[in-house]
DNA sequence: ATAACTATGTTTAGATA
DNA sequence: ATATCTAAACATAGTTA
């Protein structure tokens, strides 16, 4: 069982990784549309899979697409004020592990 | 306490939904984090904020935005495998909090 | 309102089938 | 791999300061 704390690194192991992926990309989801439900907001999770070739756009690629639009409207003082920062990622590793595992 | 389940409706009280939204955003946005550590996956959150004017956007709305972008090449046929059904929302009833919340 | 606390409900890693 | 199970970890509603 969940007997460890989650270490926060990237799961080298294959299919350890895919389940837990899809595990918590439902997760993740689930709440997505909570806070939608419970605050009446609009959200929108995109996630580029790992073996699928398409992203997979929640609660629709309309959606969020039309969110963007909206943000890149604004002036960009207003837009930096609503992001926040994180390097961007593993894309090498990722494309590696499309190839590896190709299911 | 949280000693009820949640009742998965809009929160009506201004003060209540105000505070939910603010902690789970938080807690998406971390589990968001926390999928793209463990799996190597790109994932991007979108937030419509209730009382902001601008949409939060993570990681970066760049990040977002080319993720769409990818996705808006490919098939119709593929597309529409990767979404997930759901009515859209409640855009009135956010208008109508912004203009009452206004804070 | 904002922050901290905490009891309880929810999520999920690892195990099992 | 896929599904279910379960205990530990985690998230959070309501409360208090």
């Amino acid at each position: 069982m969940t007997r460890k704390k989650v270490k926060l690194s990237y799961i080298t192991k294959n299919s350890a990784r895919k389940a837990t992926f899809k595990k918590r990309k439902k997760g993740l989801l689930k709440k997505a549309s909570e806070l939608s439900a419970l605050c009446g907001t609009e959200a929108s999770v995109i996630i580029y899979s790992l073996s699928n070739t398409q992203p997979e756009v929640w609660p629709s690629p309309a959606g969020a697409q039309q969110m963007l639009s909206e943000f890149k409207k604004m002036p960009k003082m207003d837009q930096s004020m609503g992001m926040m920062s994180q390097e961007s990622f593993l894309r090498e590793r990722i494309t590696k592990d499309n190839i590896q595992l190709k299911r």
